[in-house]
DNA sequence: ATAATACCTAAACTTGACTTTAGGTCAATA
DNA sequence: TATTGACCTAAAGTCAAGTTTAGGTATTAT
């Protein structure tokens, strides 16, 4: 069992962001001693599953709508299975558009590069899109499709 | 030479939206005939930036100093080559983290499949964590650690 | 005995990134 | 001629996710 401040030392969170949680309700078996907040593994476990729905782009209340599906029991698997399903696609697109914004970073990077050797943009300017080495082109090309 | 309508469409972004990066100084060289916005080239490149920069977690303000450092010319290349170096450690972090995400979403999927198939977690509880089958155990395993 | 800590609540405040509203100009179409 | 459509502004409103404030209790350290 843990009290409010050693969780939040454990998860690094400050105690009013979990207190927050706790009155969002995704907290939905958490215990209490006079009015004391009691935290049991349970507690942690649900603590790493909102931080892993949140960094995959769920909602607090969306969150909360699955800790309610876990506190009704096996009735509820299959909407809980679905709900993984769906935001692995969703993280798997998002890793997806990240490697798109790192082609583009990775892009400039190399641009600027270039920028401080010539002093100047003008032989850069020429290049683009064309002329610009292999390996370059290709970057600036994923950054720039659709 | 574009309107803010054809823009917003060429991006799929309200019309609002520009505006309002214009107001924030996102657009240094925009041009205006008689009051009206003209987006040329530049305009659109910046607009790219603008979402590639967003997504790797910049903030408006902090766009808007890039782009006040795009129009003060050669002497901030350096500058805007060290934030792109930073920024590219940022969003390999970014996916990294993402990758842990989806190893915890890949484990509650392979846990859900489970449960459905057995109608409770009894069994489950009693693997967690050393009976784990080994692949299963591993996403398990990255997406506790810390 | 008093002061420092760790906990509690309700309610107001903050922040960032937009969006909406209310009002107006100008050109073209019915 | 009137109304439709595309543009404009300033200012107020919205929304999520916290954070801060103001006030209170209970336990422990000096």
């Amino acid at each position: 069992m843990y009290t409010i401040g050693q969780v939040a030392k454990l998860f690094h969170l400050p105690i009013s962001t979990i207190r927050y949680y706790d009155k969002e309700g995704l907290f939905p078996t958490l215990e209490r001693t006079s009015g004391i907040r009691k935290f049991s593994e349970t507690e942690l476990e649900t603590l790493r599953m909102i931080e892993c729905l949140k960094k995959s782009g769920l909602e607090i209340k969306e969150i909360k709508q699955f800790m309610e599906w876990c506190s009704q029991g096996s009735s509820t698997y299959e909407k809980r299975h679905e709900l993984f399903l769906h935001q692995q696609e969703i993280v798997e697109q998002k890793i997806e558009k990240l490697e798109k914004v790192l082609d583009m970073i990775r892009f400039k990077c190399w641009y600027y590069e270039q920028a401080i050797q010539d002093g100047n943009e003008e032989r850069l300017k020429e290049l683009i899109p064309d002329a610009l080495p292999e390996k370059i082109k290709k970057l600036y090309e994923r950054a720039h499709e659709e």
